[in-house]
RNA sequence: CGGGGUAUAGCGCAGUCCGGUUAGCGCACCUGGUUUGGGACCAGGGGGUCGUAGGUUCGAAUCCUACUACCCCGACCA
């Protein structure tokens, strides 16, 4: 029972209200399309800001609720600061305010007054701010100039805090969800006693980043250290994990960075050890942020819409009972009541959507459009014989079901939706995945194939900012255990030990 | 910040070149009825300072000037 291509084409030419613009034609129009008519996200009035609709939000929830638990899991606990910083403050550590420095907004005056011809507001100018105030790229010197006062002694370290907050970074060109002057995230930020203490912490939650985005989002990520040019401004050494997207675009979807003693320099945050010694304490910070909305939704998504993981997904099965007479409802109705209750005791979000002011067609549409992994359909046929149909958003599927013991199939068959998604999008990334040893295969590949590219480089910065002015792409990572292998750097070649992973990115 | 484009109902557009009734159309919305296993149909109805501010003109969505916002492409970045 498979809905063929050209049926579903049939339905869309001929009804469809949402249009999609198709994925091969315009990646990017496809995109914002999606994030639009999806209803995850709009463009506000705001220059660069977005606003995060309820069912995108809703995502979102979800991803926090995970990480969150996954930080307290392991040993963190949630705090805030403030949003303002002042400047000051960001001078300090000298790479940190050179790294973020052009894409600062800036609070200068604390009053408006009517304007003296009478027509609006103006700031006030006598109300001119002492000191200005930096609206938070990222809290690192908010929370190093805090850390100093919180911490004395070994026996403060270390200190494990995490904060779910909003950063705003004044970029020029801005993508819903993938790159907004305003987006949430969180920040971790860790102060411990050794250098191989904050290192454990920098690469456990790296691991935790990694866990996250395979086996929740269903996307397979790449781990690995960034080079010296794309590292953290104030990091001693920056880990990273990488996603491959459906256009053969990489996206950097998070990021943990050991920043050794930078900071607790720059801020002299130091602690008495165990022999009465004073020492700077070690640092780490990580973070995740609303981009990887924007890593899902490219992920996974096809031309008929939205496609969403189950762990993910706020709905992960939409009801639609289908009935013409007052009497089928009844019958109808009562059968998807008491599925809906069966799929709620193994802790399934369902929908049960008896709008009456939609018919099915459009319902299936709908969800199907907005990614709901699993529709079941139920009418009086199924009624009559303890059925229902059960269709799935990622094969576009449909298959009858009997149901008893519906809620163990579904279980099951959202477990396999979910394997598939990964499934999938581990095939594409091993397909788009490319070794090259000659620049000319390397342009070639990054030109017309896109994809991770694996080549080797001669591990200079000079080289690589060579290569991404002649092609756009950059070293995606460097990777952890990088396997030996002697080669030649594919544009100066001289001697290289090992491949990094190359590509174009978000 | 550079190049290009757009701005007319909630959304998508026509009308603008060549000024002239009451500014149209599709979808959406509201009412009534018939419908309901893949985006229903019929009938009726509501909704517009034509992005903003000036100017030209007897008359401006239409011509001129400035401004603003958004989108796409680049440089920058998560």
């Amino acid at each position: 029972m498979q809905l063929n291509s050209e049926q579903i084409l049939y339905h869309k030419s001929k009804f469809m209200a949402k249009i999609l613009t198709n994925r091969e034609d315009n990646y990017s129009q496809w995109y914002n399309d999606l994030v639009i008519k999806a209803e995850l996200a709009d463009n506000s009035a705001v220059r660069g800001c977005m606003v995060i609709k309820p069912y995108g939000y809703a995502i979102w929830e979800k991803i926090q609720a995970i990480l969150d638990k996954r930080f307290k899991e392991t040993g963190h606990q949630n705090a805030y600061f403030p949003l303002f910083i002042p400047k000051s403050f960001f001078s300090k550590e000298a790479s940190h305010v050179a790294g973020f420095a052009k894409e600062c907004a800036v609070v200068t005056h604390y009053r408006l007054k009517n304007s003296p011809d009478g027509k609006g507001i103006v700031v006030d100018e006598d109300a001119k701010l002492e000191e200005e105030l930096i609206v938070r790229p990222t809290s690192e010197t908010i929370i190093w100039d805090t850390y100093r006062t919180w911490i004395q002694s070994y026996r403060d370290l270390p200190l494990l805090i995490n904060q779910w907050a909003n950063v705003v970074r004044w970029e020029m060109r801005t993508r819903l969800f993938l790159r907004t002057a305003e987006f949430l995230w969180q920040e971790g930020h860790t102060a411990h006693a050794t250098e191989a203490e904050a290192q454990a912490e920098a690469a456990l939650m790296l691991e935790v980043y990694a866990e996250f985005l395979e086996t929740h989002m269903a996307i397979p990520v790449w781990k690995g250290v960034k080079s010296p040019n794309e590292r953290f401004a104030g990091a001693v050494e920056t880990y990273c994990i990488e996603a491959l997207m459906q256009d053969g675009k990489a996206l950097q979807a998070g990021t943990s960075h050991f920043l050794g003693q930078n900071f607790a320099k720059a801020f002299d945050v130091k602690f008495v050890n165990k022999e009465n010694k004073q020492e700077y304490v070690w640092a780490t910070s990580w973070g995740v942020s609303t981009r990887l909305m924007g890593a899902l939704i490219m992920a996974h998504s096809d031309n008929n819409g939205l496609v969403l993981p189950p762990k993910l997904a706020p709905i992960q099965v939409v009801i639609v009972p289908i009935f013409k007479s007052d009497e089928q409802f009844a019958s109808v109705n009562e059968k998807a009541l008491y599925i809906k209750k069966q799929l709620e005791t193994k802790g399934i979000s369902v929908k049960y959507d008896n709008r009456d002011t939609q018919k099915p067609g459009f319902k299936f549409a709908e969800h199907e459009f907005k990614g709901v992994p699993v529709r079941i359909a139920i009418g009086p046929r199924d009624v009559e014989e303890n059925t229902v149909e059960v269709a799935r958003r990622d094969t576009l599927e449909k298959a009858i079901y009997q149901i008893t013991d519906i809620e163990i199939k579904i279980e099951h068959l959202l477990e396999q939706i979910q394997l598939n998604l990964f499934n999938k999008a581990m095939n594409f990334r091993e397909n788009n995945t490319f070794t090259v040893d000659t620049w000319d295969e390397f342009v070639d590949t990054i030109e017309h194939k896109g994809g991770f590219v694996l080549a080797h480089w001669d591990g200079t910065p000079e080289t690589e900012q060579r290569i991404k002015e002649m092609t756009k792409a950059t070293i995606r990572l460097i990777p952890l255990d990088p396997k030996k292998e002697e080669g030649r750097c594919i544009l100066t070649g001289n001697p290289s030990h090992f491949r990094v992973v190359f590509a174009r990115s978000y």
